[in-house]
RNA sequence: CGCGGGGUAGAGCAGUUGGCAGCUCGUUGGGCUCAUAACCCAAAGGUCGGAGGUUCGAGUCCUCCCCCCGCAA
């Protein structure tokens, strides 16, 4: 089939990829136009972008596809168009143009999680397993028909990041099983239950900021569900730490750990044992994370450095800024 | 030329008004121990990001360049 794919972000590459090594043909690849980033004035190139560009498939930035795409998009005659983290509204102008319709790979499994993070808010809420669903894209916010869905464990330690790279992977897999079926007149489509529907915003760093009076699994949560962005954060006086991976810590609190206020960098903390910060029900270790000015580091490095020592406390603030 | 922080031993950092370059961890060797990622002793390891300048003397002061990080967009 002729195929138009849609998508930005590192989370399409494996879809697109997919696509491209397949029998269909990957006619155009249509991605956000450029955006400024980094510190300096410079621009960075989608990941999709990238990629097509690699491989010499024909790309498309549009400013806004309904307005400025709908002529490009027919000229291809495209049979089917696959979304993957796209980032904009289709117009039913564009959603009609190619004759199998559009589908849409999304990391939940809906209606759970509809919307901008839904790998970040599986983890944050501490769901034992999520997954990928491909569905017909509709103008809703991912309402549209589900034709199939694949389901994984959320494992323990897993980060934002980490389980975006097996979602990834997974929902490839499962994207070309769709459009064989589609293909084949195989295809079904079930209608979301609206009453279970959820949906997720985008998460910002005011989100990410850590409330120490939580219990030492929401905290867990919340700092690999925001691993690799927007990345967890706190205050140890004026300065901004933050913290990129923990866990629940394997020790046994004494008296004086007990004592202490949430927030706390516990006494046992040194270079060699690791960062234990008290919470309200115990206390998580601190594996890695990066002071202002200094890169991502190994916790235990940190202490070498003593820019944080043993008894210091991280202040538990609603919002930084 | 958006704003700011920073480059010192393998890693993380300190270095006061310019005057013999230090700390923690790691590494190596030795000791202690039933044993150890624990503890004790010792050693190795530096062109202080690069170039130029001021000075009797620069990690430290001045100029330019390179690289890393954070914030805003």
């Amino acid at each position: 089939m002729r195929i138009i794919f849609l998508g930005t972000p590192d989370f399409a590459i494996n879809s697109l990829d997919a696509l491209v090594k397949s029998k269909h043909e990957v006619v155009a690849v249509i991605t956000q136009p450029d955006k400024p980033t980094e510190r300096g004035n410079k621009i960075e190139f989608s990941a999709i972008k990238k990629y097509a560009l690699a491989n010499g498939i024909p790309l498309f930035q549009f400013p806004k596809i309904s307005r400025d795409g709908v002529i490009d998009i027919k000229a291809l005659e495209p049979d089917l168009m696959v979304t993957a983290a796209y980032g904009q509204i289709l117009s039913q102008e564009v959603l009609s143009i190619p004759k199998h319709g559009i589908i849409n790979v999304h990391a939940s499994i809906l209606p759970k999680y509809r919307g901008a993070s839904p790998i970040q808010t599986a983890i944050i809420h501490g769901d034992l397993e999520t997954g990928v669903t491909i569905m017909k894209t509709e103008i809703g916010l991912d309402t549209g028909d589900i034709i199939d869905v694949v389901k994984t464990p959320i494992f323990e330690n897993e980060t934002a990041g980490d389980l975006s790279l097996r979602l990834a992977y997974l929902g490839a897999e499962l994207l070309l099983e769709v459009i064989e079926s589609i293909e084949n007149g195989t295809a079904t489509y079930t209608k979301q239950e609206q009453f279970d529907a959820t949906i997720t915003t985008k998460i910002s760093k005011s989100d990410a900021v850590i409330n120490w009076e939580k219990s030492s699994r929401e905290i867990k949560n919340l700092i690999l569900g925001t691993n690799p962005n927007p990345i967890a954060r706190t205050l140890l006086g004026e300065e901004l730490v933050k913290i990129y991976r923990a866990k629940i810590a394997e020790i046994e609190l004494d008296e004086e750990s007990l004592k202490a206020k949430v927030g706390t960098i516990l006494p046992i903390s040194s270079a060699k044992k690791g960062v234990f910060v008290r919470t309200s029900d115990g206390a998580i270790e601190i594996l890695e994370m990066q002071m202002p000015g200094g890169k991502v580091l190994p916790a235990k490095q940190i202490l070498n450095g003593r820019k944080i020592n043993a008894g210091d406390k991280f202040r538990t603030v609603i919002q930084i800024h």
